[in-house]
DNA sequence: CTTTTAATGATAATGGTTATCATTAAGATA
DNA sequence: TATCTTAATGATAACCATTATCATTAAAAG
């Protein structure tokens, strides 16, 4: 437990230890706004904590999701990832995703008609189905600005 | 070519040859509303297709997703899974996932209001991120009926 | 029917994730 | 602070969905 136990708060209840992967691993994920793989971790990790395995960050990445303080994100290019999950409801956001070269956009803007919408039809499909809604993903598939361009270019050219 | 030919108008530009796996793959996706797997698919097939391998449906499922006629859905369970995208509105739907036991329901109720919002605010994303918006998921995460009720007894025998 | 070659399918390879298990270290105790 | 208990770790192997290879097959054109 070296340095200052930022997080360690956090845990009651749900591990009995408080180990410095743990620590470390949150800290990176919450200082940054990028949407990173268990090997993006590991390997940023390795420079300053060449101990930390592979295993230990997959361990950890699902402790914290089950926990609440991440989010797993599975956006089928063949590995999971992970993002902060802020409790305040200001960084709340969905995503747009380029379907092309994999890139992520986080928005946050136009999302109180949004969440507004989603409050309502949470309570009529929870009425219906009989489905305790704990969480919901909104995610728009489609080009990124450069993907675009360059597609226009290519059918431009095939004529 | 055994059997009427009832999608190869589909195929048009898209590939050259419509092939039995092609034809059967997609025939048994448009008849069922459930969410199958590559491999749940092979082994529905094997019964009246033997010869077909399992490559020839992941790269079948591949193609006709890119076509545009089937939706990949990665629910981070291992594998992909994928349904028959109809054309008609009257069968655009949203999903219901249970994060404990996998169960996806299919809604489409409360969907006009939901959709009239998505059109607005995709137009508002596409100007703001210079994003070119091609289609969106919305899935409710949670916990069905069965695993609900289980999760509330066995929090009561906790006590 | 013959030809062309897109498409197939058996097989091996890939790669992200998980299981094992001996070792380590967090936190409790004295 | 030194010692103890055992939760947690990490090296390694195993798992398994998906993809790559390549010889063979069969759509469909002539
Ligand atoms: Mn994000
Ligand atoms: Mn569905
Ligand atoms: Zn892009
Ligand atoms: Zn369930």
């Amino acid at each position: 437990m070296p340095g200052p136990p930022k997080w360690r708060h956090r845990f009651q209840g749900h591990v009995s230890r408080w180990t410095v992967p743990r620590e470390v691993i949150l800290d990176l994920l919450c200082r940054t706004s990028k949407h990173l793989s268990a090997k993006e971790i590991y390997s940023y990790l390795y420079k300053s904590h060449p101990g930390i395995g592979m295993t230990t960050v997959y361990r950890t990445l699902d402790l914290l999701a089950r926990m609440g303080l991440v989010t797993k994100l599975v956006l089928g290019d063949g590995q999971s990832r992970y993002e902060f999950k802020s409790s305040d409801r200001e960084k709340h956001h969905h995503h747009l995703l380029c379907t092309k070269c994999g890139k992520i956009i986080d928005y946050s803007e136009f999302l109180d008609e949004e969440l507004e919408l989603i409050r309502k039809t949470e309570k009529k499909l929870e009425k219906k189905y009989n489905f305790k809604i704990l969480d919901h993903n909104i995610e728009f598939l489609g080009l990124c600005e450069k993907c675009y361009v360059f597609s226009e270019k290519r059918s431009s050219n095939d004529s």
